[in-house]
DNA sequence: CTCCATTATACTCAATTTGAGTATAAATAG
DNA sequence: CTATTTATACTCAAATTGAGTATAATGGAG
């Protein structure tokens, strides 16, 4: 930081989410393997206006809510990068509804990813046959170091410490240095065990979609912006749902009710679902709350049923 | 976001805090009208780390806590850049211990460009003369319009509102729409009365500065990094003055002891204050907390005594 | 040495918010 | 018309919060 420039590349990386019928899904190049991503064009007044353009363009749909995530520079990154200079990569956060996929990009559950953020199935708290073997390659990487064995205890909420469902990155970030996911072996890590299951991804993507998730399972607490990925009008238990696939967790009825109906967020529609059971009131969020979003608190209750 | 790469010259941004006595203060240019800024250098292996190497050679200090803020590129920025491309600025909060200026940096007070932000001196709930001239103009800019004055009464807790002290950026630019502050005036921008008191700065320096206040407001109430500004070992009440500080507004003594103390982030030092009155225990944040400090939560209660 | 101003620390108590249930209502499928 | 399914309404104890009051330990003034 003196003086100079000096040749730099920048590009965008977006983590588009949508959730369809309980399942949170990212919208990838069509393997699955890569985020969408591309350089910032000349023609774009900002960075925002930049990725929204852009995405529209792919997925003709609007992209309801953009949120920066990170920019990163490591020279790490700079592998495509003109030879003298580097590369700036800039991750944005979308919340949108899910269309039909144009071209090479399609829609991927994001807990193809990370199978161990979904704990919406979870009932007695016996750990998983995943969990065991992960707990196992944790262990076996911790060797017993106190500070090492606290980082795990409080991002998996072991040894009494209760789980936390916004620690989304420390999470991969502990694996990774454990050496447990596919990335690190790629990146020559020593490995303390088998990889635990989940689908890696070029270069640090999964990181920047780890990144995400928690940024998002973060937000939805005390920012109103879940509804940007429902339709227009949505029962609670529609409401509950989505959230509940965010979270990866499942949630307490009654009180899921009493925290969102307490709070002036939504206003009823009129109409009824149909369906099996008694018909739910539908709901649509107040048009009020939408304009301004960075300033309305929300609150949200926590976990189980 | 297509094809071709293009030149792009990359900047960084400092905030950096430091509470002394019960002042938060912020690290400008000489005459303070800007945050200290400088382009990325290719020698630097990751942008954390180049930001950091300057600041510790500036200051001579060391830098506790950064986080990345914002990334800008909007064309309006660019005025430096180079004719054909674009200009990046990545933005920085750093946590640090005041210490003497070198060169051409001085600390000041960061009420001084955002004085309405504090509101540790109100007691009754008398609105200040600033306050009052502020509401005018504001009142002058929504001319009645519903939306803007909802907008408005949430920013700034009126017509019943609550205020919230992390809506530091959202006032800003209320403030700078309703052309209020001098940079609107200087960008062009209608005005609604008399500019409100407090010092611009250059460029969108003034709104970089509302962001980081805006975050760090926020952060200090999930996340332990208070710590990062305060000396070595500290009395609770010097911890309580210095989130005062940051919050801008005061706190009830009991109920702060009562959250502090059940956290298990202290421990005591043995030793005491001395000085008028009783002495008051010292202590010092565990230091397993700052190596998890991501991960650990933090209460803090609310508001006034 | 005593009293006072000053700050620290310990308790108290009502109001609210949470977590976890149970009970009742309104549909559809056979 | 009965079982099944989902919605919605209440209940209640535990925990947390907001706002005080009471008591303890200093240094300084007289």
């Amino acid at each position: 930081m003196a003086e100079g420039a000096q040749t730099i590349h920048a590009e965008l990386i977006a983590v588009l989410v949508a959730v369809t019928q309980g399942v949170p899904r990212v919208l990838t190049l069509a393997d699955g393997s890569a985020l969408p991503e591309g350089p910032l064009e000349p023609t774009h007044r900002s960075l925002q206006s930049g990725l929204r353009a852009w995405v529209e363009q792919q997925t003709h749909h609007p992209l309801g809510y953009v949120e920066q995530l990170y920019t990163f520079a490591d020279q790490a990154r700079s592998a495509k990068a003109p030879p003298e200079g580097r590369s700036i990569s800039i991750s944005y956060l979308g919340l949108t509804r899910e269309a039909a996929p144009q071209g090479a990009i399609s829609w991927q559950d994001w807990y193809r990813y990370f199978p161990w953020e979904d704990r919406r199935g979870e009932n007695k708290r016996e750990p998983t046959l995943m969990e065991a073997r992960m707990r196992e390659g944790l262990a076996r990487w911790d060797g017993g170091d106190v500070t090492r064995r606290m980082r795990v205890a409080s991002a998996f909420g072991l040894d009494g410490v209760a789980w936390n469902e916004e620690l989304v990155l420390a999470r991969y970030q502990l694996l990774y240095e454990a050496g447990l996911v596919h990335e690190a072996a790629r990146d020559g890590r020593a490995a303390h065990g088998e990889p635990v299951p989940g689908t890696p991804m070029v270069a640090d993507h999964r990181r920047i979609l780890a990144t995400a998730i928690s940024r998002l399972r973060a937000k939805i607490k005390y920012r109103p912006v879940v509804f940007e990925l429902l339709a227009e009008s949505f029962s609670l238990l529609d409401l509950q749902r989505c959230v509940e696939a965010l979270a990866g967790q499942r949630m307490h009825k009654s009180n899921f009710r009493r925290v969102m109906e307490g709070q002036n967020l939504l206003e009823e529609t009129g109409k009824f679902t149909s369906g099996p059971g008694r018909p739910a009131k539908l709901f649509r969020f107040r048009e009020a709350i939408r304009a301004e979003r960075d300033i309305t608190d929300t609150r949200l209750p926590t976990v189980r049923t």
